[in-house]
DNA sequence: AAAGATATAGACCAAAAGATTAATATAGGG
DNA sequence: CCCTATATTAATCTTTTGGTCTATATCTTT
């Protein structure tokens, strides 16, 4: 099953030094794994990997100082071709989650057989992803309820949408007016006169039940109101960013 | 391995009656469970889950009429105890993603080994989630790419932020601003002046570089300007919704 | 033909927003 | 300790916005 050209180099970070120096041992009985460097801290191993660039970072989740996933996000930025295989006491469904979202290769728990755990480091060296079955459903068990929630929360806001009440020429308006254009601006653009467009837009307010175009603005954006000149930015993140 | 307490029942809809009949044959003959119905079409399916209420539904993903996702998103409304297993001819990320969002309890290859498929149904009728390891490699690198390019265009748009440059006091009256708050409102919230307000809207606006409210309250909502009072909002929609 | 919805627009008034200028306070650097 | 840069405060004046009421022209539906 393994198959390198040449010994993977191995980084191994845990605050726990009993821990550290069991998987050190475990890696040199059971594995041909190189292990270039140790550290119980993730600033100072986050230097070794400047260094060293190892193939893999085996990387503990639970330390104090500064937490695995601030450390992943760290050894992502930095653009090397190292793998972080990410490595926990828990089989926390969030964390997973974070983990793998911030570029973690892989996740894998300490209670873990140590045959599972050198399987799991041959095939992030790979360049492969990796996780176990067990933490493959419970990530995935969390990533759907995200989905569900949001799209509930999604739909609950469609259910009581005003925006729909407008008509063509007021969704014209209201377009404009989420591009803070002045009245003037879009009587000019949409070649009526600036009365006809106050008319607009206090008809706009009614349906909306606001009190100003700030409002208006906000109740379209909340609403989904998605107008044909802006139709680029439609994402953002997913559940809190990081 | 198999441990329900009776037959899962199980409904097939795949749009290619060889494949259906292959695999309803498969299953009679290698496995224990009951096949309830079989359906070419996505629709007349949906009713058979209706009226079947089925532990399983083994649903193609690649069919002309009505494709496998819209399916799923239908069926997950229903919500019945069903679970979904989603099946294809292709590896495709993109699709694996979107079915796994959808509600999906497992995705696999009309290629695999039919015992890999059984093993599949199994842990899908017991509720657990099930993915292939080629299959969950292929999503995660898919899912770690859509959340790196997020992260990298939310970078650039923090680049040129001037967000940044704003005082403690011209962040809390923007805060206010991007509630649809009048001056007035501000003024009595901050307890300071009217006309004290609006300078620091003045110098909002020359510091973000905009000439009006709307235009400052979009600024704010496009740079990710999210305030102390409404962190609550902050999800969205992921890469495009379905 | 009548009723209803939509788009247009004028007049007038009140309120809010925006531009300009300036006073006061305060924190750091010499 | 004084000077300077920055932050916060504030008043005055002009422009824009918003509310209300009225009116006309189309167009659809009944």
């Amino acid at each position: 099953m393994r198959q390198f050209k040449k010994q993977a180099r191995v980084i191994l970070i845990d605050d726990n030094k009993d821990h550290l120096a069991g998987i050190r041992e475990l890696l040199s009985l059971e594995s041909s794994f190189d292990v270039v460097a140790v550290s119980t801290s993730a600033n100072i191993g986050i230097n070794l990997i400047k260094k060293h660039k190892p193939d893999v970072v085996l990387m503990d989740m639970n330390m104090p100082e500064k937490d695995g996933l601030q450390a992943i996000q760290e050894i992502e930025s930095l653009n090397l071709h190292t793998s972080v295989l990410a490595l926990s006491a828990y089989d926390d469904a969030d964390l997973i989650y974070r983990a793998m979202k911030l570029g973690a290769k892989g996740y894998v728990l300490k209670t873990m057989a140590s045959s599972q755990l050198i399987f799991a480091i041959d095939e992030v060296a790979n360049g492969k992803v990796y996780m176990p079955p067990m933490l493959t459903a419970r990530f995935f068990e969390y990533f759907q309820k995200s989905f569900k929630e949001e799209s509930i929360a999604q739909q609950q806001a469609q259910e009581s949408n005003y925006l729909t009440d407008l008509t063509q020429r007021e969704e014209e308006v209201l377009d404009l007016l989420t591009q803070g254009i002045t009245y003037k601006g879009v009587a000019k653009q949409l070649f009526i006169s600036e009365t006809t467009v106050k008319t607009h837009v206090n008809n706009i307010f009614q349906k909306l039940q606001v009190n100003d175009r700030t409002q208006a603005v906000l109740y379209a954006i909340n609403h989904g109101f998605t107008s044909k000149s802006k139709a680029r930015m439609a994402n953002s993140s997913l559940v809190s960013a990081i």
